[in-house]
Formats: C-alpha cells, sequence, structure tokens
DNA sequence: GTCTATAAATGGATAGAC
DNA sequence: GTCTATCCATTTATAGAC
C-alpha cells in the first residue's frame, strides 16, 4: 500500500488536537509525533493545515461514533442506561488519561467557529452525526421528540466533559448523568415503565 | 490614574480569546485593538501571555457573573424563568454577534486543560463562581440538591452554547432550555407548584 | 516610568534534489 | 512520486532609548 504514513500524520493529529487544541499544535510536532519526514505532510494533504484539520476531525468524528453505536446497540438495556455508560465510559477515559482525552471535537469546534468555515462545517457534521444517532436510539424506543432529546443529552455531555476536564473532577460527568438519565427514563412510553426484566 | 491602557488591553483579550481562542491570538494583536503601544504590554503584564490569559479570565468571568446575578435576582420570577432567561440572553448576544460571542471561558478552558495549570485553574475557578451563584438562588427556592442542579445546568448551557456556535443555529439553546428548566420547575417545593401570579 | 527597536525562535509553506 | 533543505512571516520576549 504506502499510505500508512498519511493514517499514521492523521492519527498524531488525532491526537495533539484533542489534547492541546488546532492553533496550539505545530505542523512540525505532527510530523514530528507520526514518525514521518516533514514533507510528507504537505504530500498527503496539500491544502495544508486547515484540510488536516478538516481531515482529522472527520476521523476523529467517526471513530467516536462507533463508541455511541456500541453503547446504544445494547439492545438488552434502556436508552436512559444507555446514555449513563455513554458518561460513564467518558469519564473514565477522561480520568485514566490525566485528564486529557475530553471530547476530540469541541476544542477545534471552538477555535474554529469564528476563524476557519471549512472546519467549522466539519465540526458541525460530526456533532450532527452524533446527534442523529442518538436520536435513532431514542426512536426505536418510542422517546419522543427524540431529536430535540437527543440534542438535549449532547449538550448537557459536551458541558460536562468541559467541566470535569477543567476541575479534574468527574463529578459533573457523574452528577449531569444522574439527572439527564432520569429524564431520558422519564420519556419512555408507559407500556414500558415497569421494573424490567 | 493612568492605567486606563491596562484596562483597554484586558478588554481587547477578552474579545480576542473569545472570538478565535487563546493560541490563535498573537500579542501584537491585542496590542493592536487595544491601540496600546507593543511594549507596554510587558510593563502591565511582566508574566507574559499566560499572566495576560489569566487575568482576562478572571475579568471576563466577573463580567459574566454579573449578567448571571442580574438575571438571579429578579425575585418576581422562578428558578427555572431565571434559567430559561440565561439560555435566551447567551442566545441573543451569540446570534447578533455574528455567531461570535459564545462562552467567554470555554475555548481557554479547553485549550488550557493539558497545557498551563496557572490558566486551566483559573477557569476552574470561574466556572466554580458561576455554579456557586447558580446554587444560592436554587437553595433559596428550596429546589435541592442546589450544588447538583446547579452543575447540570451549566453543563446543559456551556454544552448548547457549543452545539448552537459551531451550527450557527439556535435551536441546542433553545431546545435545552426547555428541557433543563422543566427539570428545575419539576424540583420546586410542593408548596408552590400553583400557577403563580 | 513609558515605549521603540531588535532578538531569538517557531510558525506554515515551497522549491527542487533524488 | 518521495522527501530534504530552505524561505519568509510571525511569534514571544527583551534591551535600552527617551
Amino acid at each position: 500500500m504506502g499510505s500508512d504514513t498519511r493514517a499514521r500524520l492523521l492519527e498524531a493529529a488525532a491526537q495533539l488536537f484533542r489534547e492541546q487544541g488546532y492553533a496550539a499544535t505545530g505542523l512540525k510536532q505532527i510530523t514530528a509525533e507520526a514518525g514521518a519526514p516533514w514533507g510528507s505532510l504537505y504530500h498527503f494533504f496539500p491544502g495544508g493545515k486547515e484540510q488536516l484539520g478538516v481531515e482529522t476531525v472527520g476521523h476523529s468524528g467517526a471513530r467516536y461514533q462507533r463508541l455511541f453505536d456500541l453503547v446504544y446497540e445494547r439492545a438488552e438495556v434502556g436508552a436512559d442506561e444507555a446514555v449513563r455508560d455513554m458518561f460513564r465510559l467518558s469519564a473514565e477515559a477522561l480520568e485514566t488519561s490525566g485528564w486529557a482525552d475530553g471530547c476530540p471535537i469541541a476544542t477545534v469546534a471552538l477555535e474554529a467557529a469564528s476563524t476557519s468555515e471549512p472546519l467549522r462545517h466539519a465540526c458541525a457534521d460530526v456533532f450532527a452525526g452524533w446527534r442523529a444517532a442518538t436520536a435513532r436510539r431514542f426512536a426505536s424506543e418510542g422517546i419522543e421528540p427524540a431529536e430535540d432529546l437527543a440534542v438535549y443529552v449532547f449538550a448537557a455531555f459536551e458541558g460536562a466533559l468541559i467541566l470535569s476536564r477543567t476541575g479534574h473532577d468527574a463529578g459533573p460527568l457523574r452528577v449531569t448523568a444522574d439527572i439527564v438519565a432520569r429524564t431520558i427514563r422519564d420519556r419512555r412510553p408507559r407500556s414500558e415503565t415497569a421494573s424490567g426484566v
């Protein structure tokens, strides 16, 4: 094949953008981390840093979405429990990484919101995909309005991640998960409000 | 007096950090925006960019908190309505600024989370202050657990701001405000659940 | 004490050797 | 087609003129 270098560049960029942000990460640092020669970056990404940013956001977004899908596809638990799992998994990843691995998109999204339309758009697409996956899970259980509740869950999730990461304290993720999960549980259709099993 | 320049530097930095982030904003750009000579920056902030960042976060945080206080002190409405006002005011500011004026802290908080302890700590302090102000309002109405609910409200608020700003769409702030406000309303003590007036 | 001019380093991007 | 060496702009920080 040969395009292994390209994959390593994307992976290195994803990790650095997640940890330090887009502007603070130099292209030299990315090639060094990926063990790739400097020139290979402009070979694989002729559009420079912005193209690399856009592709990295898509890459990170797709990878993170697989985690959501994994959680959501556990049919044996209710959507409220799936949401709680999502919060718990993220809290664990955040804490075991020394409060480094937060949302792989949020930092770039905020940095790019008013400075790069292509990058902002890439982030918006990722968020839309995550939201849609969540809404599908809700709709499949008759939890309505599924789209609005998915937006709400993601807002709470993203915000709690910021608070927990900034404070070096998993508390916000835990507390928010409890309240959000209860909100979702209360929206389940009547016929399933029994105790389960 | 004489320290008018210092205030203008803080103000310019606050605006630029909010819009572009910390790493993407150059010190030269800040002095230019403030109409201050280049050297004055290191005169007033001998600690360089990091000191300016820390003080700017405190400055922005205090200013934003006054907005919260204003909303929360409207005793004639319930806490759920106060929360809704907070979301609505932010949505208006965001939209009328062309999706530029989001949270003045969040971008810097994420950028600094793993790169600057002084800056991260400054952001954490601001978030703690906002949360405490919200918790006081809840506690004054007997809405409990006030601290946990305040964390939840702020998580949802910060996340909705990200989603709305990234998507150029006030929808997430509106939708999230509705659900969060209802959650708070449902926590009001029994004696006040009547219709009001 | 206030600011101009400069320094040392790093940023993203490119030209051209192999 | 793949990468090394170089370029110029811009960054933060400082030294010293007024």
